[in-house]
RNA sequence: GCGAGCGUAGCACAAUGGAUAGUGUAGUGGCCUCCGAAGCCAUUGAUCUGGGUUCGAUUCCCAGCGCUCGCACCA
């Protein structure tokens, strides 16, 4: 059969197919194929179970049938085995995995293979989005790795995405801010680091407000004034947000994340107009206690809490704003999707403001894209609670990531001292943010997370190090086989010719898993769960370190060393193409 | 009070309604004259409780229990 990137779609195909020639009713037979665990094979149908229950058939009777029909091609690759109650199990037969292999033989490639789910879409990912006035602390590290990981997974599979950085410069810190910088300003102290001092004044302002209510109304004309478009303010404004924005990109460049657009709340902010009219004139928005705001009736929750669109002082808030940005995306950006990356407690909210856009946009004869609110849980300490330092403050992300490569650069020295120095702080600079990033996305984002320096930064177990280092290895095999052997490369294994299908247990496992990486992708993409690419990826470097502990690279039967030498070069293809898709950086030597 | 998320070995985590619930760590025992031992191999140990749906439930539904979070003008 012609060899296709997702094999599993193929089988699907091929499995409807048979059930139209094996007369079953096939508009209701769902083949319902996934991967195996591999001791049962390497896909399995399960859908015969499900079918022949509900027509009260012998499902192992269907199955035989369905097996009978398969397309000539399913045989001549796979074994087909019918097992336990109806189960049709499929194992790649060495020839169809060589096959593969060999044609799946550049990043482009792969690329070009996914590209098709959503080919000509665009998604806006909306995510990162801190407050400006203050520094990224360790509560902004999850969006923002989470969601560069969602961009690129997406990318992958065919869209346009662009990067969205929502960021708070609109909201009520600067009323507070505004009202401090204008009686308590530090000015040396602003020369020299602006946000330490936007940072203080804010606190001055918020304890100010919190102690004499006078002040919390002060305050709150403050805003009101530069949402007014006061120009004093508006300049202080200008000023914090240009400060924040420095700052901010100074992580980004660490974490490799480029936005293609900042279109924060202030952007939005002559467009409530329209976003107060047409609610009102599509009856979603009513007045209550002198706010204006959105039930939904038929909500068991939503029907009597509120969804306040704008405050009874006349101020919007970031409902109005949300609202704005839903139809900019898909008005300006013709969106197809969008991805707001947030932590769960904002749930409520995004699940307001989607119900609402619906009803609105459905109202007005809007397109309406597909909206997803991506949750994730809080990283912990050990001790369960919000992480934060020994004194109680917040970690800042910057910090953090000093942090990591300094803990990466010491681990880099103990293990590679043979390394020259400059070369260590470049390998360290990369393994510590990896680290980082890839604790973050090896675990399910739905749970809360315990940060904890030796789990992140360990030699042993699902670490960024672990896969670094695996690929590391592969490097090296070439650096030395390919100096011996005129044109080889990791790009071009096989030059010669010689390699054929794999062979030993550990080559044959090794080959098992790298097919597999179409369902990894797909998985991760389509539930926008970065975690199971990165599972597959950990399950690919430790198939990797088995073959390669097991099965010698560098022997003299030049056919063994080609078939080794393709498997080598084919995972370091798919596990770098996978930790880019996450958002990680590579190396060739640590 | 109402609602949401989470609850899996000592600890940290997986499991797209499928087969004997996987992995790491910690513990134990092996493997470097041989391509990088940051590695490999073997081994001990768990689904909060009680019902239900299903051929099949860690997964879906219901009722408890525990932790975390949200619930009128912060984002």
């Amino acid at each position: 059969m012609p060899v296709t990137f997702n094999l599993a779609d193929a089988l699907d195909t091929a499995l409807k197919s048979a059930a139209t020639s094996a007369g079953l009713e096939a508009a209701a037979f769902v083949p319902e194929v996934r991967t195996a665990d591999a001791r049962h094979g390497d896909f399995q149908a399960n859908g015969v179970l499900g079918y022949a229950k509900a027509r009260k058939l012998n499902p192992r009777a269907v199955a035989e049938k369905l097996v009978a029909a398969l397309p000539a091609e399913v045989p001549a690759a796979y074994d087909v085995v019918i097992a336990g109650p109806g189960f049709i199990n499929f194992t790649l037969k060495p020839s169809a995995l060589f096959a593969w292999l060999r044609i799946h033989d550049s990043a482009a490639h792969l690329k070009a293979s996914a590209a098709t789910a959503r080919q000509g879409q665009t998604w806006i990912v909306d995510y990162s989005s801190p407050n400006t006035a203050k520094q990224m602390h360790v509560g902004h590290l999850r969006s923002a790795v989470i969601g560069e990981a969602i961009c690129r997974l997406l990318e992958f599979s065919g869209a346009k995405v662009i990067r969205d950085n929502h960021i708070g410069d609109w909201g009520t810190q600067f009323g507070k801010l505004i009202w401090a910088y204008q009686r308590h300003l530090d000015a040396a102290a602003l020369a020299s680091d602006p946000l330490e001092e936007f940072e203080r004044l804010y606190k001055v302002g918020n304890a100010a407000a919190e102690a004499d209510s006078a002040v919390l109304e002060q305050a709150r004309q403050e805003l009101v004034k530069l949402q007014a478009g006061d120009p004093a303010n508006l300049a202080i404004w200008k000023r914090i947000n240009d400060a924040s924005l420095g700052a901010f990109q100074q992580i980004y460049d660490q974490l490799g994340i480029t936005f293609d657009v900042t279109l924060g709340e202030s952007f939005y902010n002559d467009q409530v107009g329209r976003i107060y009219r047409e609610l009102g004139e599509t009856g979603l928005a009513q007045e209550s206690q002198g706010a204006l705001v959105v039930f939904h009736p038929e909500h068991p929750r939503f029907k009597t809490q509120p969804f306040i669109m704008r405050k009874a002082d006349g101020a919007s808030n970031y409902a109005t704003t949300d609202l704005a940005t839903a139809l900019y995306r898909t008005e300006h950006f013709h969106a197809d999707g969008i991805v707001v990356v947030t932590d769960f407690r904002q749930a409520d909210h995004f699940e307001q403001l989607f119900l609402t856009v619906r009803k609105w946009f459905a109202a007005k004869h809007y397109r309406l894209p597909e909206l997803h609110h991506v949750t994730f849980g809080v990283i912990t300490g050990e001790d369960g609670k919000a992480l934060r330092t020994r004194d109680g403050g917040t970690i800042k992300l910057k910090e953090l990531l000093t942090e990591a490569e300094a803990r990466a650069f010491a681990l880099v020295s103990e293990r590679s001292a043979d390394i020259p120095p400059d070369e260590r702080q470049k390998i360290a600079a990369v393994v510590g943010v990896a680290s980082i990033q890839y604790s973050d996305l090896s675990q399910n984002r739905s749970s809360d997370y315990v940060f904890a320096w030796d789990k992140i930064i360990s030699l042993e177990g699902n670490t960024a190090a672990y896969l670094l280092y695996a690929g590391a290895r592969i490097h090296s095999i070439f650096r030395k086989l390919g100096a011996a052997e005129a044109g080889v490369t990791a790009a071009s294994p096989d030059p010669s010719g010689l390699a054929g299908a794999p062979e030993t247990p550990t080559e044959l496992a090794l080959a098992r898993k790298l097919v597999k990486f179409a369902d990894a992708i797909r998985l991760a993409t389509d539930t926008l769960r970065p975690h199971f690419l990165s599972l597959y990826l950990y399950e690919l470097a430790g198939e990797f370190s088995a073959f390669y502990a097991a099965d010698k690279v560098a022997v003299d039967d030049p056919a063994i060393r080609a078939r080794r030498l393709l498997l080598c070069g084919r995972t370091l293809l798919i596990l770098e193409t996978g930790l880019n898709l996450l958002g990680l950086r590579t190396l060739t030597r640590m």
